[in-house]
DNA sequence: ACCTTCAGTTAGCTATTGCTTACGGTAAGT
DNA sequence: ACTTACCGTAAGCAATAGCTAACTGAAGGT
């Protein structure tokens, strides 16, 4: 279930779709303009977005906004903070060891 | 740059490579012996993460010591905490809207 | 009714990836 | 010097991923 947001987040195109849609919630077309891939790619991009918890939808006539979804990139957040400190600490630890050559 | 530290991250075993030595710093075999994957795999994912400055080494006599390097999470958490407030935003003003229906 | 616009899905191809096995190479122990 | 314990790298393979092109389908506009 957190994989999945790794897995999404980790394509560079894929990640570009989210910020797009991050910054401005808009349909598919649109973000295939701005995109150097064709509309299905972006479909595609989309539906793993939205497996992960990432983005959601809202159906408005013919046309679907996506919009960012926070409760995806939660999980992600979770691990960061749960591994920043740890990271910092070790990191010194090795390096304070080292010092005294 | 900052690609790199995602698709190091991405790869499940290779997070749990990460999450090792954020833990405690440890030595391949050590890792090997923790993990599913031989310790040629194992090296592999060490080099990964080391190009994307998520680990560093110390050489020890014949081993070395790898551990969890802060730097490489450094962009993964800006850019978390860029979008984060967006997402939010977002978020709640296409639910506000759609509430009045 | 017709046509246009918007979107999701499938098939198929190419490129990449993660793995193991096998090899080469360095540092300590005896 | 020889052996043992480490480790990194290359070759090769099976599986996966991302892309385009083509198809299907729903919603408005005329």
């Amino acid at each position: 279930m957190e994989q999945q947001a790794w897995d999404a987040l980790a394509d560079p195109t894929r990640r570009q779709v989210f910020e797009l849609v991050a910054r401005t919630p808009s349909h598919v077309q649109l973000l295939a303009d701005r995109l150097p891939v064709s509309r299905p790619a972006v479909s595609q991009h989309l539906k793993v977005l939205r497996d992960a918890g990432l983005v959601g939808a809202k159906k408005e006539g013919t046309r679907q906004i996506y919009f960012a979804d926070q409760r995806g990139l939660a999980g992600l957040r979770r691990w960061m903070d749960q591994f920043w400190d740890e990271a910092l600490a070790n990191y010194q630890a090795e390096f304070r060891e080292g010092e005294n050559d």
